[in-house]
DNA sequence: CGCGCAACGGTCCGGACCGGATGATTCCGT
DNA sequence: ACGGAATCATCCGGTCCGGACCGTTGCGCG
């Protein structure tokens, strides 16, 4: 129990087990796939490495299957239901990124012209037009079988992309300098 | 000439670098602390280790002082600039990232109730306002040192805090069961 | 003048992270 | 009963991370 400080991969992990339990290092994947991986992208080896970790610091416990597949199924503890809910009541300390190639390309986009600008702009409409279209479909899909505030993530989503689609629009319109 | 594929922050340096040239790493670190890395971290060591696989690449040369503090500053080669202006050609590749740890929250916060839900808005409505203020500020004092494209990025950052500090208040009001 | 402190410029390092490659087991359709 | 897809997992070299630490230079102030 060495006191680490814990990570949002490491709080990722306790939530996915505490919504999937008893569950695998793969069932974990699939779910961020279709979900709040989206949106942040946790690297599949994460989800192997992390769940080892907080069995280490006692909140989650492991059960090895000693048949067949050896399955690794994780499950909650006690302590591990108290670190998850103690972050959730928790105000966000980490200020939000926003990791997007088109920002940083504009972001060094003086010395194009004109032209290339809006080229790039238009890009970007595409990008997130598409992204829309997608997740509008997902969400019809998983209307019923998700969570409300699984829903809301979503949503969330979907409106920064609206922002972002618009905003590139305006870019291609009437592109800076 | 390795052949490394060149990640984002590569062409965060080359971007930099055309920029400032001559600069140091220091230099670097300061425009980004102030600009973009409002919206993206980049770590201080990788603005170091960065710049020298650029120089193996052959993207950049170094100079590095003989005398006093031995700076090491860097310039952009031929090559260096056209691989910089073949990336902001093409259209972007990766899809952006959100990554917040209010939408990680939210997530997971089912089971949570309404009032816990509510609390984590108000206190995410509270960030985003608060960086809004912030980002007005600095843009009011950038104003006419910045380029063009510079203050686009920064709008686009302001933009995104506005959808969220507006997401965040919906969801204050009427939290996802 | 010269003292001290802030800003400058950089290095180092252990651990975490990354993602492609690989491999073994089980399930399912035909 | 066989082959392919899905399940479940490990490995590994390279990269990334960020805090700790250190010498240098410039500048304000007594």
């Amino acid at each position: 129990m060495a006191e680490r400080s814990l990570t949002p991969t490491s709080y990722l992990v306790l939530g996915l087990v505490r919504t999937l339990q008893p569950c695998t290092s793969y069932d974990m994947k699939q779910l961020v796939n279709v979900s709040i991986g989206m949106f942040w992208s946790f690297p599949h080896s994460q989800l192997y490495a992390e769940p080892a970790r907080l069995v280490d610091d006692g909140l989650l416990v492991e059960d090895q299957e000693d048949t067949g597949r050896r399955r690794r199924l994780f499950r909650m503890t006690e302590a591990g239901e108290a670190e998850l809910d103690t972050w959730l009541a928790m105000p966000a300390q980490e200020i939000g990124e926003l990791r997007d190639e088109g920002l940083l390309k504009l972001f060094f986009s003086h010395q194009q012209d004109a032209a290339a600008i809006a080229d790039l702009a238009r890009a970007q409409v595409k990008v997130h037009e598409d992204r829309i279209a997608f997740l509008t479909k997902l969400r019809a899909e998983v209307r019923d079988q998700a969570l409300p505030t699984q829903l809301a993530t979503l949503e969330l989503g979907l409106r920064w992309d609206r922002t972002a689609a618009d905003f590139w629009a305006e870019v291609a319109d009437d592109p800076p300098a």
